[in-house]
DNA sequence: CGCCTTTGACCAGCGC
DNA sequence: GCGCTGGTCAAAGGCG
């Protein structure tokens, strides 16, 4: 995989700039393969740069994808028709594609090619046909039951048939200028993995979330690029709600922007991550949100926010609710 | 005591 | 077919 082209939903690491002002934690969401009109609208990420992120896979859900994921197709088309067709902005992509590949091999570009790669991607959504592919684990079962009985050592070897791979759950990633590598964001992980990511000096970390019938799976890394920045990737899509959220309380952390549209459902929005980020003031999250929200507004070229807000609105509000 | 992290080992997919 | 690598498991230990 390593060389084809990929686009990331780059948005020119608006934090470099911003830094001061957003604080320790500035997100940018990125995924690759955005929708046919993010790719005329948002910067593209070269090859290169997408290897920069530490080789980080990138075949993640779009933010549209992700959205696609968590709402039902017809909201979101309707969300997204702004110039083009649903099919167009939503379609997965084929296996191929979504191998990731390229995780590790960083080559050499340090740097974030200023060049915006406008080509464009394919979207991607493991999710949809893909399976994973890159490695789609086996399905492992619960262990302990029947498992345990011939197997020699711990691991489950389970047959798992032929040809039937086991289907990955959408992915959504985003990168965070943080100083922790596990961010707050209202959910409860449990870390069952850590590996030493090639290239890189920094480990990768798996979570998963504890609730019981959620099996939503995050990774953290942080880039080797900029040890600043943590690039999360969440997989799947929670079942339950937050345990610590309310979205009542987020909202109103977010008053003093009127500006800022409310957080989507899941904690998988960077917008509501952003909004749920341990602070040390409500006033510090909103204006944290706020700039987050200016951020994507002007990523992705969008009029003001008002559109923004238009965009989401609706399943927003209906998630609230 | 229960939950979480750490960590070494295992497994499967992919490239060569 | 082999080796590499990502992803996951699960035992052991730590912590509150």
């Amino acid at each position: 995989m390593s060389g084809e082209a990929r686009n990331l939903f780059h948005h020119d690491l608006p934090f470099h700039d911003d830094r001061r002002n957003v604080g320790k934690s500035g997100f940018i969401p990125f995924s690759t393969d955005p929708p046919s009109m993010f790719n005329q609208s948002v910067h593209g990420l070269g090859d290169s740069a997408a290897r920069d992120l530490n080789g980080f896979d990138p075949s993640y859900l779009s933010f549209t994808d992700c959205l696609h994921g968590a709402l039902d197709y017809s909201t979101l088309s309707r969300a997204f028709d702004l110039s083009c067709s649903p099919p167009d902005a939503f379609h997965p992509v084929d296996d191929a594609t979504q191998k990731t590949g390229g995780m590790g091999e960083s080559t050499g570009t340090t740097d974030i090619p200023a060049t915006p790669n406008s080509s464009v991607s394919s979207s991607s959504t493991e999710a949809a046909g893909e399976e994973d592919s890159g490695k789609s684990k086996k399905d492992r079962q619960p262990k302990g039951s029947e498992d345990a009985v011939d197997k020699p050592n711990k691991k489950v070897s389970k047959p798992k048939k032929k040809g039937e791979k086991r289907q990955r759950e959408p992915r959504f990633a985003f990168m965070t200028k943080s100083e922790v590598d596990h961010l707050e964001d209202g959910y409860r992980w449990r870390k069952y993995g850590q590996k030493a990511v090639k290239n890189s000096p920094y480990p990768r970390s798996y979570y998963r979330c504890t609730s019981q019938k959620c099996s939503v799976k995050k990774r953290v890394e942080r880039s080797f690029q900029d040890p600043s920045i943590v690039i999360t990737t969440y997989e799947g899509q929670h079942t339950h709600q937050s345990p610590s959220t309310l979205r009542g309380n987020a909202a109103a952390m977010m008053a003093p922007s009127m500006l800022t549209p409310p957080p989507p459902a899941g904690p998988i929005f960077p917008q509501e991550l952003l909004l749920q980020l341990p602070s040390t003031n409500n006033q510090a999250a909103a204006t944290r949100s706020s700039l987050y929200q200016q951020t994507l507004a002007q990523q992705l070229r969008l009029p003001d926010y008002g559109l923004l807000q238009d965009m989401v609105p609706s399943f927003i509000h209906r998630q609230l609710s």
